[in-house]
DNA sequence: AAATCATTTTTGTCTTAGACAATTAATACC
DNA sequence: GGTATTAATTGTCTAAGACAAAAATGATTT
């Protein structure tokens, strides 16, 4: 039962740094008990302390790399091939797995070589903790280049730079908390600016993730530029049931169901959710699928249309209407 | 990277007359796997079927039950008394120990017996898929009635009124992820007219959840009322774990951390969560929770301040800068 | 009575070691 | 190069036992 309370005997207030209970590591890494205490029996690693009582008490360092292994694991190794490395080695292989760093941003840029000076200040900002310089660097970004060419070429590919520079150790998770939730303002903000002086048109989006799938951003990214595209969106925000989802589409009359999937996502998963869903829409409804979880693009969809790029979603929406 | 949810959110075993596994049930009821086995052991209480390998498969029956012993948990009882009791013992008691169930919107009207015809009308936009309606309906209201009121006394009411209708089968789950999605979208912008035009003072807040906890709407509504009130909100989003928002609160200097715990909290993990946070965070930081979770109000807390009613938040912010 | 202290019961969580099914890699075969 | 078959990997489950924090009970004093 000795949970998160440190030895009471040795020193009460400063005793943090005797070690972490196996329950606060499961929360601070999101590894269950049971694989904690397996990976310690089969590779070696994590050999936590124990307390008076036998139970484990984790060390910080621990701690830190268990969280690198958990990054390393979203990246497709697996565990036999890294549990048991040094911390050196963790790091390597995470500079080496991160995709090419500038590769995406490079691609927005007339041919710029090096990264987008607005990129890298607004990294500054999230890197010193200045949530209004963020915000206002956003805001002042959104007004200067227009709505669609901010999305595209500023937001995501900062939102890819920022999730690079977490899973490398630059960002701890609070810094990419706070720039997505200064990101989402920013971008609610255009979108409710759009509708209210829209006339609605064009099909009509269902928008919103399957379970597991947590990030919001992108979601929201679409939505700003099928709105900005005269296109009527009804988003449900993340995680919806996939029987909801055919129920909403129904309830809604939407003519497409768009989903968003980020490289958290077993390609298991994906597939048979797009396969279920599609089997259960009606033909008429379209489905549109996008974000950076590469099972998208890898096997060609039979059910749905991938757009691997956000450039890419205008013309759906041209040749929606032209159907129409 | 197993993220602590078990199973797959839509159809653990497929076939959901057979059981529910035992890491499905954890999910549902908050109750973890050792003690469901011990239970077992100690009380005969559940005993579920297994499976052609022997897991155990609990009866959709006896989740059912499992979740009313939870909430009587929840209420001071002990597990001795009530774990081993049939269904109709358990409703007995549960109507025993109910609160006044429309307590909360009662009191926000002046002696209004009938429910508010707003709040019905919002309702009935939700019901018949109307977000325009919805949108409207909400931005007119916060209009009309200002800010702070709209959040206490409409907001906050309308959320619980949902959630319930949910948990009645009245709602969809996407028509209550609708409405969410729609009230965060006034909300923001809510917050986002109010930061541009207001001199920072007051004390800096860091908002976020635990891990584990989802419910973002009352994070917005405490940063809304906070941010009007003149504090200097900082908003990390839902999920945060314990050692980032130390960090978070040191890299930005915060004056309060203030959580948000929904109802679907277990008991010993929110106060464990509190029990570490304080003791890792500067005595100088104040620590403020709030939200539906019976467990904060149940047992005092010496940790922090548990603020019942959104009511009570600007005589807290008043309190602390008289302390100041 | 009421309050303080010591003792017993209750209760959730941790421990061990082993087992199994589902996924993923590797190999053989066409 | 594909494709079916076998082998390895890996997360989760089970069992009974143990222990400390919390709660209830009892004894003693104010």
């Amino acid at each position: 039962m000795n949970l998160l309370t440190p030895p009471i005997d040795s020193t009460p207030p400063a005793s943090s740094d005797a070690g972490l209970p196996i329950a606060a590591v499961e929360r601070e890494t999101g590894l269950g008990k049971d694989t904690l205490r397996v990976w310690e029996r089969r590779y070696g690693f994590p050999t936590p302390l124990r307390d008076s009582s036998g139970d484990r008490l984790y060390s910080a360092e621990q701690v830190q790399q268990l969280k690198l292994i958990s990054r390393l694991l979203d990246f497709g190794l697996r565990p036999s091939k890294v549990v048991s490395l040094d911390n050196a080695a963790l790091q390597a292989l995470l500079t080496q797995h991160a995709p090419a760093p500038a590769a995406i941003l490079s691609k927005t840029n007339i041919g710029n070589d090096a990264t987008d000076p607005v990129i890298k200040e607004l990294l500054h900002a999230i890197g010193t903790h200045d949530p209004r310089a963020l915000q206002h660097g956003l805001s002042h970004a959104q007004l200067r280049m227009g709505l669609a060419p901010f999305v595209i070429d500023l937001a995501a590919p900062l939102t890819t730079a920022v999730g690079e520079a977490w899973a490398q150790g630059r960002f701890e998770i609070f810094e990419e908390h706070l720039y997505t939730e200064v990101l989402t303002g920013v971008l609610r903000h255009a979108i409710a600016s759009l509708t209210s002086q829209l006339v609605p048109q064009g099909p009509r989006v269902l928008l919103t993730t399957v379970p597991q799938e947590q990030h919001s951003l992108g979601l929201l990214m679409v939505e700003a530029l099928l709105t900005l595209d005269g296109c009527t969106c009804v988003s449900l925000g993340t995680q919806t049931p996939l029987t909801d989802i055919v129920q909403a589409a129904l309830a809604h009359r939407a003519d497409v169901v768009a989903l968003s999937f980020s490289n958290m996502n077993k390609t298991a998963v994906v597939q048979t959710s797009l396969r279920e869903l599609r089997a259960r829409l009606p033909t008429a409804t379209a489905l549109w699928v996008g974000g950076t979880c590469t099972a998208l693009y890898q096997w060609p969809l039979s059910e749905a249309s991938a757009v691997q790029h956000l450039s890419g979603l205008q013309p759906l929406v041209a040749q929606w209407r032209h159907a129409h």
